[in-house]
DNA sequence: CTTTGTCCATAAATGGTTTCATTTCCTTTT
DNA sequence: AAAAGGAAATGAAACCATTTATGGACAAAG
């Protein structure tokens, strides 16, 4: 069944059932009636392949994800499909896993199949090096490339970041004030935000008098062993490391440092303070229940939505949007 | 840069061009060397609609999961995703949701798109009456369509689970032979595996002659609340339901359960059990770790794509397969 | 009688794959 | 050595299903 099956069987030419279908004006009442009907009877669907070489589109966007099984990052996988197909895009959706190798080929992959725009998921995609964000840059020449929590300052980038830095800061500054002296941070990433994070924490202690390398701890397991972040701890804790708080990067580091506290037999919040990272499902999952910062991940996939829609319909756009964050207070924290 | 740019420029035919490019055997040494040459010279890559309209195919797969911010269903989709990828296919992911007419519209969207297949990630997408499956058997009419933890018997439809009912069977009796009499039966889904689940459990209570409506608890509240679910444990108690062990359809389920037994002062596993499924991340981040079922996701995954990838090939496949789950001990079981 | 505007058909363009026919070249036979 | 046969290499053309540009027919208005 094609267009001039169609076209045929309803006595027009194939150029007018064409306008029917695409609602075009210039077509009579008598025919438009007289198309859609043939249409509906012998259930005609148009064939998506020639119609993207007709219009050089097929309406897809590409979805970046270095690990979408994570679950902030499934979260926003499922709320940018969501929200991308309620503005009649499709997604294809490319789990590239944290190797900048897979990212280029991924990358590459997604510029073959002529998707409309790029979402870059997550804030492992940005590097250092400007010569390792080339793969980004140079998909962005062809078509325009949205960044979820990082950013990145190139012709046709969009970047949508949440203010790590300023909600991290803000978060040890109230925990130093709230009278933990001694505040560990401890991350598991280096990426765009996990960096940003870093700062704010930093700026916050030195500000304090109280910054020192020891209580910066990094985590360099697997993203989802608990038991090696608490045991991580625990060693620090034998070596003689005083802390009495922990900043996490991440929700399941804030929950390894209270599983840390129980096992030392701290009481929480009195003795020992934790703060995690995201307010996740984790967050309400944990005894006593985690004080976590949520960046309003929902706000930011709409906007970066909002600004991909906009740059495909050809408007100028905003390249770089910020939102704050906020602390959500729970039983972990005084 | 087309295909015709090419040949003139390396002095072919087209036709020429296009079987270098797909590795066509009759082609001299010679002539695909000039070709390789001028399309590396000018950077050609052929055009993925053109590609598809003359192929009738874009190497897509349509994933389609009711929501893929849920950790197992994320975890599904990831592996599928991947697997996908290594296997020279790409993946359009449709979230859904639980509504049927928005499942009905996706796999529209999916079919209208001509993907090569379908994989349905998750038991909810198969329901009791017939009439309201069609939508599965109608698109397995024009593709191979694959189901994961759910089971369908038409034409054209592959389906890969988990022995959900065994595992259920075998955990539910061995807490009974451990000596906890009066154990509650907590589930938040009537899916396919939903049901198979309790039926495992509603027959090994049978057969030990400890069967009781009471003892059986639907949760309907959202899925991640987790203080709902313990609101209701407390409430059952509060009523007068007596119960010293929870069998959860869900982690997160389970997990409810320890919150509520410890704040019942139950000393886990001593004086209250508990047993999850899915062995997700939740497990170890309890205290104490839950015993959990694990269903053996990634093989599920690898068999369901091995079984789509046979079918594109044309292979004669096996309509269902299933695999057994295993239980976990952890701390919340004797 | 010309102009304007509406409606529709024709034809070109999109960029590939594939089939079929033809040429080329090598081997075998006479 | 010439002819025939067959296989390999190549090109021309058909085909895929649409959109869009162009232009023609016809009716109403000036």
């Amino acid at each position: 069944m094609t267009i001039y099956d169609v076209s045929e069987k309803a006595g027009v030419s194939i150029a007018t059932v064409s306008r029917v279908l695409n609602g075009s004006k210039n077509v009579s009442e008598k025919t438009r009636t007289k198309v859609l009907d043939t249409i509906r009877q012998c259930g005609y669907t148009p064939n998506a392949f020639a119609r993207g070489l007709g219009l050089n589109t097929m309406n897809t966007i590409g979805i970046m994800c270095a690990d979408s099984s994570d679950p902030y990052l499934a979260k926003a996988v499922y709320y940018i499909e969501r929200k991308l197909r309620t503005n009649g895009y499709d997604s294809l959706l490319c789990c590239t896993g944290y190797e900048l190798a897979d990212k280029i080929s991924a990358m590459h992959l997604l510029l073959t199949k002529k998707v409309d725009g790029i979402i870059l998921v997550g804030s492992n995609f940005i590097y250092e090096k400007d010569s390792e964000n080339k793969y980004i840059s140079d998909a962005a020449a062809r078509i325009p490339v949205t960044l979820l929590n990082a950013a990145l300052d190139v012709p046709n980038v969009y970047s949508i970041v949440s203010d790590d830095y300023t909600s991290m800061y803000q978060a040890a500054l109230e925990m130093v004030q709230k009278g933990v002296k001694d505040v560990l941070y401890f991350y598991s990433s280096t990426s765009y935000s996990g960096k940003k994070k870093l700062e704010g924490y930093r700026t916050a202690m030195e500000e304090q008098g109280l910054l020192s390398p020891e209580l910066v701890q990094y985590f360099s397991g697997s993203h989802e062993d608990v038991h090696a972040m608490t045991e991580q701890l625990k060693t620090l804790k034998r070596q003689g490391l005083s802390f009495h708080g922990v900043i996490a990067s991440d929700d399941i580091l804030a929950l390894a440092a209270v599983k840390f506290a129980k096992e030392m037999n701290y009481r929480i919040p009195e003795d020992f303070s934790v703060l995690g990272y995201n307010n996740s499902m984790l967050a309400t999952c944990c005894d006593p229940e985690l004080t976590s910062i949520d960046n309003k991940l929902e706000t930011l996939c709409q906007h970066l939505i909002t600004i991909l829609m906009g740059v495909l319909a050809g408007n100028e756009m905003p390249k770089k949007t910020v939102f704050s964050g906020e602390i959500i207070k729970r039983g972990t924290t005084r």
